[in-house]
RNA sequence: GCCCCCAUCGUCUAGCGGCCUAGGACAUCGCCCUUUCAAGGCGACGGCGGGGAUUCGAAUUCCCCUGGGGGCACCA
């Protein structure tokens, strides 16, 4: 078997969609696992909808998700040029070899006619296609009506017979060619088709594994023809299904986040991400689900790729992501979460950030959740006023802020790392035990009084990552509050 | 309309004729842990779309139906 080299092929007509890259992930696979060679080859013949900025947004969010090309437009290789806008002259030539073969002719049908005609056949139940009014016009005809200026698209001339392949996901395909009409590989304003320069290129990058989107299956059959015409070996074929949105429509924007940038910008990780793709439809011999790049190189096979569609989980997605959240390094993770946090306004001195981090990595499932969880430790919200408030002014509350008062004054420092914050609280829940004060009596109130609410990181956290003087301070606006509510007889 | 593909818990899937009383994961629910929210541990709920055929035996093979998806362009 000479080496594996697939292809990822985009068209810049839009952001990186999150099936896309699917389809760049198992190519990146497939090519990994069999030592094999991705070429990235940016699919822009459409100029009316392709940009560069796409362009550019497409490279580098598959460099996010860690799946780089080996050869592309980026990187270079020696099969470039690796964007279609620039290869005309090879397609020319492709189209001149074809012409002169007698494998495609020129066709001066209006577009209008044509679609008059399909529609006419529709209507009578059958499907539309070509009926080869410009096949059979001989050369002289051809060359008078060029020379008396009129416009002609090349058509190919679809040859009879069954076209049949192997898929590497769905086993034998067959297609009868009289279903397939004679199809245009060059239009009339010079632009090459989709299913043409497809073929030229993948024989010219010597493509030997083309893994895309069951939306090609039917393509395929008009390919293997060309690659016929062509005389160039096919590639073998691999159709992965498609994602499909929870009601079972296609994937779009009214479902939510798209795009690998979207999900990015919402706080997903990329390992989380390429997990949850290859998952989608891939599975491993034993029951594992979490797999890093590297894992999946090593052991993604194709022929483990299930063939029926499936719906895009976000439940599945939010798992995962939380599952990489919960590995990460809480420095590590106080990096991946400042930008979130800046954009809502909290900073945090270089002491607080590990501690902010590690008290709230458990809660976050995307990176974007970290500012409602940091809260806590930013806000200096009045403890009165929150929905917890009346746990500030239980029959012992008062007294136990007083204790916790002069408890916490005796901080050695501002900020406490967590094992000494860890301490200290303790020093205090043993005074108020003496006092008679103990259990949730203690770590309630302390709670409300510190974070203004009934719910957040344990408490040790917020020893270590508040600061002294905002502890202090709101122990003593809480002091202030419960004594009001203080029983006169105690 | 025609062509192609697909069909196991709500979702993603394991299963490739007896190992299936159908396994795992997410979600849901319950319990445990716990000062709270999470995280974590344990458990429960829940499925082979329908009909024929082959076979001693079918989730697994074949046919039909139904359902879903894709395609049928001078778009990719």
């Amino acid at each position: 078997m000479t080496d594996v080299r697939v292809r990822f092929a985009p068209s810049p007509t839009g952001s990186l969609h999150i099936g896309s890259a699917r389809t760049a992930l198992y190519n990146f696979l497939y090519a990994r696992h069999n030592k094999g060679t991705m070429v990235l080859r940016i699919e822009d013949t459409d100029e009316k909808r392709s940009t560069t900025e796409h362009d550019r947004g497409i490279i580098e969010n598959l460099a996010w998700l860690g799946l780089q090309a080996d050869e592309g437009p980026d990187v270079g290789g020696p099969f470039g040029p690796y964007r279609q806008s620039e290869r005309s002259d090879i397609y020319e030539a492709a189209v001149q070899k074809l012409l002169a073969d007698g494998a495609a002719y020129p066709c001066f049908c209006p577009q209008e006619m044509l679609e008059q005609k399909n529609e006419a056949l529709l209507a009578a139940g059958k499907m539309p296609k070509y009926d080869r009014t410009c096949c059979s016009l001989t050369k002289d005809e051809v060359a008078a009506r060029l020379a008396g200026g009129e416009q002609a698209a090349i058509r190919f001339k679809v040859p009879d017979g069954d076209v049949n392949f192997a898929d590497l996901i769905h086993g034998p395909i067959t297609f009868s060619s009289d279903v397939i009409g004679d199809f245009i590989i060059k239009r009339t304003d010079g632009g090459y088709s989709y299913n043409f320069a497809v073929v030229v290129d993948d024989a010219g990058m010597e493509i030997t594994d083309v893994i895309r989107g069951e939306d090609h299956i039917t393509n395929t059959a008009r390919q293997l023809m060309i690659f016929a015409a062509l005389g160039k070996p096919a590639p073998r074929f691999g159709h992965h299904s498609l994602i499909l949105a929870p009601d079972g429509s296609k994937l779009s924007k009214r479902h939510g986040a798209t795009s690998v940038a979207q999900f990015r910008g919402l706080g997903y990780l990329p390992a989380a991400i390429t997990n949850y793709l290859a998952l989608i439809s891939w599975h491993p011999q034993d029951e594992r689900e979490k797999f890093s790049l590297a894992e999946l190189m090593e052991e993604f096979e194709i022929e483990r790729v299930s063939k029926s569609p499936a719906i895009f989980d976000l439940q599945k997605l939010n798992w995962l992501n939380g599952l990489y959240i919960r590995e990460m390094a809480p420095k590590d993770l106080f990096v991946a979460v400042a930008p979130y946090l800046a954009d809502s306004g909290m900073a945090f001195a270089p002491v607080q950030q590990e501690v902010v981090a590690e008290a709230i990595q458990a809660n976050l499932v995307t990176l974007s959740d970290a500012p409602q969880y940091a809260e806590v430790f930013h806000v200096d919200a009045d403890p009165a006023t929150c929905s917890g408030a009346p746990d500030l002014t239980g029959p012992q509350s008062s007294q136990l802020f007083e204790l916790a008062i002069e408890h916490f004054k005796q901080m050695p420092a501002e900020f406490l790392p967590v094992p000494e914050a860890r301490e200290v609280l303790r020093g205090l829940v043993e005074a108020a035990k003496e006092k008679g004060v103990k259990g949730k009596a203690v770590y309630h109130p302390l709670r409300v009084a510190l974070s203004a609410r009934g719910e957040g990181p344990e408490l040790f956290y917020l020893v270590a990552g508040l600061g002294k003087t905002k502890i202090l301070k709101r122990l003593e606006s809480a002091a202030a509050y419960a004594a009001r509510f203080a029983d006169p007889t105690l």
